[in-house]
DNA sequence: ATATTGTATATATTATATATATACACAAGG
DNA sequence: CCTTGTGTATATATATAATATATACAATAT
């Protein structure tokens, strides 16, 4: 598994390990079981303390994506990933739903609106 | 118009001022163009400094709750609909930028975002 | 045993939010 | 005018939270 960080970019490490950890289960580019960097490993080869790959993994440990054991690893949890995404999306839709209908109200258009998304879209991060 | 502040409560100073200048003009207990208490007088009152009176005028202003004259004092403004309009939308925006963020984590496409959008738009009456 | 793994504690650094003091600029009324 | 009351601008202090670190500890594998 590949991760990089930017230095230029103002989000934190651990949140650019995390994020781009998740989209490799996402996308599927890794399985259950599959063993990920040793945080001492990752933190060598990203130039970073520990602690801060530490972080990232604790993190992603707590919201159900991969599982530490000591002396071992860390490992892709054995989880549905695909049902999370769904169950993520529908939260999103949930969201979505309430501004579809501030949008509405405020007499914004489903083009505007599509096109504040866009643009918001491709903002670079 | 009397304004009280607790400092038990962790909520800021000027936060708390706002919110009652904010409730008076819910509930039409002062009309646009009424004085309000000068940051000075306020701030003495108070017993903070004008600095923390000012920036809750500031904020009021920037919203578009009151206008400040140099000189004169402040005062309630007439609730301008289009001003509010641009705030709500500006708000519409932040939670959007949160959810484009998590749709880029999920794998999402700007296609399929757009979709969502269209469906939800189109489906409520 | 020794090297590799994750963990825990205490701490430093940075950024942001909140509040302040003080000097400045404009307006009104004696 | 000029004094007093108004809002404004600048530079700063203080507190809190977010981010990142160093280092010592504990469990596992070989």
């Amino acid at each position: 598994m590949n991760i990089f960080i930017s230095n230029s970019s103002k989000e934190p490490i651990y949140e650019q390990i995390k994020k781009q950890i998740k989209q490799s289960i996402y996308r599927g580019e890794v399985q259950e079981g599959d063993l990920l960097p040793s945080i001492r490993q990752l933190a060598k080869d990203l130039q970073i303390s520990v602690i801060t790959t530490k972080r990232a993994y604790e993190d992603l440990e707590r919201e159900g994506y991969i599982t530490s054991v000591v002396g071992k690893g860390s490992f892709i949890a054995g989880q549905n990933m695909e049902l999370i995404r769904e169950k993520r999306i529908q939260l999103i839709e949930e969201r979505l739903t309430e501004i579809v209908d501030e949008c509405k109200e405020l007499d914004v258009s489903l083009d505007q609106l599509k096109e504040i998304i866009e643009l918001l879209y491709k903002e670079e991060r």
